[in-house]
RNA sequence: GCCGCGUUGGUCAAGGGGUUAAGACGCCUCCCUUUCACGGAGGAAUCACGGGUUCGAAUCCCGUACGUGGUACCA
């Protein structure tokens, strides 16, 4: 049994969404559980597509993903390069093998030829409209020229592709490690396109090629690869590889919340939530797709998320971290039906993160994001408690500013509606000698205030539960947040005599 | 149009001939908390439809519907 080698092969054409990170997911999970191979390979074959910038940020995503591959462009590796666009002359040569052995052809069709083809058959009422065997000896090719028509036009540097020729009345039966037995009819599969006529190869020539070459051993893909699998099944077989074929999975899809098709990038904006790992600014017109992380999900969350949707190992745990995912993972346990995602549900996996997670694991990212709020954090002990109290109550990162900055800076407005109905006297005077109490008080822990508190409310006759309110808002300004003694045990003496003389000048 | 793939509550899902058809998110009620959450206890809600096979079908077969992917010199 050869070694494990799985790769996970995206183009960099700006953003990396949600499936993609799956697929890394699963081909990630599989290399470690058999102490294989992840590689990254870059697809950049199509030029028109490709867009600067789009592979460091999907080295970027990997990264904060986890999800570290050992070879990859930016790296290496002993089967470099990993760009495709720098093989070029690699898949020349085995698109020519291909035509040596009989099993491709030269094309010489330009566009317009073959768009009148299909208004012909369309007019025909033919339901296919494929460039295949039907066709093809009808066509501007090497197939139907004769061989010195053929070389002069090629002589004369007319333009061409390169086609697979698929001879029509053979089964090709695949087994698909989640879907079991695929067959296919070569009857419906058209000649498609190996390379283009830039010299580029297309994604059918160009996968087979290095997979083979980098020995890859499994290839785990969308499922929008599954009507090509034939293609590339002949391909192998027609290469002289056979032998030497991956096993195949196909992934299910990831689908729009409210009704139809895939999940896109244009759908993020119109739902309300992130469909990229990582924000991304198209270079080009300078749109922001927003990500994940910044919208304040722990990696920890978004890969155990995008594990579970498509995927359970039959009990009913739902929380998994990576190295129990490497543990418990299994290919052949995959869904075939697509799953519609569900950002509720995405925000409740981040929660439990946040609640597992010890603070020091984001307390950095929380300061970044008080910092950025203009709120400077000079006592990181006292950060962190006000983290550890407040941490049950955040479903984001960014939720932390929204619960935790009064901790630091006195509430700016304070919502005197919730407790001005029942104010009296006797209150404004309650909170005049607490004042008074709290100021001579020596000890600040939490049940000494909680303490004082209710046997100065005693004092008075009043219930401390008709108290609790209003100090809560001197406080917080809100109806919100952790127990009002912890609250001003943690901001201290001074600020919270200042809080209460503000709010009692205001009454 | 043609060719695939799929279908268990609103969503994610377990279950693959006999179950009161798990569990989770969301929703509702109650408890806890004299705030808001967390937490706890309950509740409503499901096998797409039609035929078969079988003593018995969510489970196997066929058909239909619906969804979804492909049908590019995109990946």
């Amino acid at each position: 049994m050869n070694k494990v080698r799985v790769r996970f092969a995206p183009s960099p054409t700006g953003g990396l969404h949600l499936g993609g990170v799956r697929t890394a997911l699963y081909n990630y999970l599989f290399a470690k559980q058999h102490g294989g191979d992840f590689i990254l390979r870059v697809e950049d074959t199509d030029q028109s597509r490709f867009v600067p910038g789009a592979e460091e940020y999907i080295n970027e995503c990997l990264s904060w993903c986890g999800l570290q591959p050992n070879e990859s462009p930016a790296m290496g590796g002993a089967f470099a390069p990993y760009r495709q666009s720098e093989r070029k002359k690699i898949y020349k040569d085995y698109a020519e093998q291909l035509v040596e052995s009989g099993h491709a052809y030269y094309a010489f069709d330009t566009p317009e030829e073959i768009e009148m083809m299909r208004q012909n058959l369309k007019a025909h009422g033919e339901g296919n409209l494929q460039y295949d065997h039907h066709v093809r000896m009808r066509m501007n090719n090497s197939l139907r020229l004769m061989p010195h028509e053929a070389q002069e036009l090629l002589n004369a540097a007319t333009p061409y592709v390169i086609r697979l020729k698929i001879d029509p009345g053979e089964t090709i039966s695949i087994d698909d490690v989640i879907r079991g037995d695929l067959k296919f009819d070569t009857n419906n599969i058209d000649d498609k396109v190996l390379l283009k006529a830039d010299g580029m190869p297309t994604y059918h020539l160009a996968v087979v090629v290095d997979d083979y070459l980098m020995k890859i051993s499994h290839v785990f893909r969308g499922e929008e690869w599954m009507p090509s699998l034939p293609v590339h099944a002949l391909l192998w077989k027609y290469l002289g590889w056979e032998n030497h074929m991956p096993k195949w999975a196909h992934l299910p899809l990831i689908l729009k919340p409210d009704g139809n098709g895939k999940l896109s990038k244009r759908d993020g904006d119109r739902l309300g939530f992130p469909v990229f790992a990582m924000n991304w600014t198209d270079p080009k017109t300078n749109e922001l797709i927003k990500g994940f992380k910044e919208l304040g999900f722990l990696p920890e969350a978004f890969i155990n998320l995008l594990a579970v949707l498509g995927w359970n190992d039959g009990t009913a745990q739902e929380i998994y971290s990576l190295d129990e995912l490497i543990e418990k993972f299994s290919i052949e346990k995959v869904h075939y039906a697509g799953a519609k995602f569900d950002f509720e549900k995405a925000k409740w996996f981040n929660h439990e993160w946040i609640k597992k997670l010890p603070v020091a694991r984001y307390q950095l990212q929380v300061k970044k994001i008080f910092e950025d709020n203009g709120i400077i954090i000079d006592d990181e002990a006292k950060f962190e408690r006000v983290l550890i109290l407040i941490k049950d109550r955040c479903h984001l990162i960014n939720d932390f500013f929204a619960q935790g900055n009064f901790f630091f800076k006195t509430p700016a407005t304070i919502d005197t509606t919730a407790i001005s109905p029942s104010w009296n006297d006797n209150k404004q005077m309650f909170f005049v000698e607490l004042i008074r109490a709290y100021e001579l008080s020596t000890l600040w822990q939490t049940a000494d205030l909680e303490k004082e508190f209710k046997e100065l409310a005693a004092a008075n006759k009043l219930k401390p539960g008709e108290l609790m309110l209003p100090f809560r808002i001197m406080l917080v300004g809100g109806k919100f947040g952790p127990g009002v003694f912890e609250i001003a045990s943690v901001i201290g003496k001074e600020e919270t005599v200042k809080r209460i003389e503000h709010t009692l000048a205001s009454m």
